[in-house]
DNA sequence: ACACCTGTTTAGAACCATTATAAACTGCGA
DNA sequence: TCGCAGTTTATAATGGTTCTAAACAGGTGT
């Protein structure tokens, strides 16, 4: 019951669907990532009952917009997911297109000296690109 | 004639699209950013005959295989690509949908700690997002 | 417990950037 | 000039994502 309480609290009504994804999402010992093609398989693994594609990307982008799910920048055929929503970075593969997670503490500092009047900095992402 | 060496160079042989579109993308004092979309119309503006969408996705795809173009990893309906293909960073205003270069200067030395075995780091591209 | 209202879910259609296709064309070496 | 492999082209196909509008379900007030 506690995704029920979560989910109101942000002004998002707790559905049995909402539910449901929060707890293929966030019932887990470590994060992961995903696409939205993986969380419906995910799903279908299980949970019993069907829940519509349209609900999952709803969902989706309602956990985004709340904070609870991060977009990770990266270019592919389809968007990526984390559920770690601390600050850190990625390895991207190139080879076979997997991401893996680098803790803040593998990465030194960033310092951005530049600045744009009026406007702030929201988040700080690292890429970095792996090959053989 | 220019673009001609440096296609032939690089394997590609140098048709009459791949040189016009040579030229629009790098007779150009500054480095840009655009979509596929954007140099259509570039294309458009200064071309008289007419280039193919596909001639276009084909040439983009050949230039960036070559290194004369870097895709900018950013979460976009439209993937964007980059003139400057010196290591350099971005900032990328929210608002607007708007990037904003960043020199290598304007951002600290980036050390990543971490290491996989087998893989070597091919780039490290820092995206910054921007609010208001 | 009931009815109602609004937010949510749903299947399917629509959208649109990108890729595939296959026929016509062209740079270039023989 | 000939011939071929590499390119270009219009168009169709693909596939992730978004839209639509009808059915459904929390939650509040009665």
């Amino acid at each position: 019951m506690k995704y029920k309480e979560k989910l109101r609290n942000s002004g998002l009504r707790p559905t049995k669907q909402r539910v449901q994804i929060c707890e293929v999402l966030f019932d887990t010992e470590k994060t992961f990532h995903f696409t939205i093609n993986d969380l419906e398989r995910k799903i279908k693994d299980k949970i019993d009952n069907k829940i519509s594609l349209a609900t999952i990307y709803n969902t989706v982008h309602a956990f985004e917009k709340k904070g609870y799910l991060k977009q990770i920048p990266i270019n592919s055929n389809q968007t990526y997911f984390d559920t770690n929503i601390n600050d850190h970075h990625h390895f991207y593969d190139l080879k076979d297109g997997k991401l893996i997670d680098l803790e803040n503490s593998d990465v030194g500092p960033i310092n951005i000296k530049k600045k744009i009047n009026g406007k702030k900095i929201k988040s700080i992402e690292v890429l970095v690109k792996l090959e053989d």
